[in-house]
DNA sequence: GCATCCTGGTTGAGAGTTCAACTGTCTGGC
DNA sequence: GCCAGACAGTTGAACTCTCAACCAGGATGC
């Protein structure tokens, strides 16, 4: 795959990038740390939120793996947790005897309403208030681009 | 540690903290498919990377652990892999007898060659052309400040 | 000189993730 | 109606990451 005419990164950016990947890493590092507190993971987190967004506050495990941009297997694996904890039930789809809905549980509300204030403050601690308003946004836009670029039908199940 | 002062996050926030999340996702696993050609994961690549800019091509566990910000523990687990695959080596620190330093072997210099060939086009397919510029090294600067705002000494270990 | 604490690094168990293989259901052609 | 394929979701094994416990070797106090 290697290739000589591979254009390399010039200085700026170069730390522009690093800069990306160090803030990524830092940001997540302190999110995960504050949603541990409610014994929650960041991918457990993003499930519950989507769940109760949703009409009904149900929805089928394809359409949850394209949301939170994950694996089937793995949110196989994550929607088990949930439902071990009882945050989460599962039951078949009416419509399609292949699906499966994944339902959030009041149990599972309460414990969201509850990491949802840590959460969004740690956001706003890391990663909006270190910038104006105006980078802000324009960090949100640039990186929208970007999302759909690599996955234009704003759905993509890795 | 909930309390009902928390200000939530207006549409436009909420937008763009959304793409964030989803762009640094969808970022991700682009790379990481690029690097797997190369049979290395994305910390691993990270490491060789810094091995390759030291001066004699070595650094203490330490001093890679807080460049890549990785735990000590990970770090550890991680160059095990490195000197199983041949890529890197330890030797015991001459200046500090608890200190370990781990040199980046021939074979791992060419690894990473070839494997930088197809990482830094990945990035820039994925994250500098889709945006001008002087968005892209934007983002550089606003991530910047956010990465110094948690960890302004510019190194952490987690 | 030795007891104590700090620091650098490793280890092992437990939890999370990935990939490939599998089960069961739906759909389209005949 | 039936069969081949596609689709939805699950499983299990291999691997990675996290955390807490651990084992040095250095530094400090007396």
């Amino acid at each position: 795959m290697e290739n000589a005419s591979t254009r390399w990164l010039d200085p700026q950016e170069q730390q522009a990038w690093r800069s990306y990947v160090r803030a990524v890493r830092l940001v997540d590092e302190v999110l995960r740390r504050g949603l541990e507190e409610h014994e929650l993971s960041h991918p457990e987190y993003e499930i519950l939120v989507r769940l109760s967004e949703a009409p009904g506050r149900a929805l089928r495990m394809s359409e949850l793996a394209d949301e939170v941009v994950n694996s089937r297997s793995r949110l196989t694996h994550t929607v088990n947790r949930l439902e071990r904890a009882g945050w989460v039930a599962r039951r078949p789809c009416p419509q399609d005897g292949r699906g499966v809905e994944c339902l959030l549980t009041d149990a599972g509300f309460t414990t969201l309403e509850a990491a949802a204030h840590t959460h969004v403050r740690g956001v706003r601690e890391v990663l909006i208030d270190p910038l104006t308003r105006a980078e802000f946004l324009a960090l949100g836009a640039s990186l929208t681009k970007v999302a759909n670029r690599i996955d234009p039908a704003g759905r993509c199940t890795v």
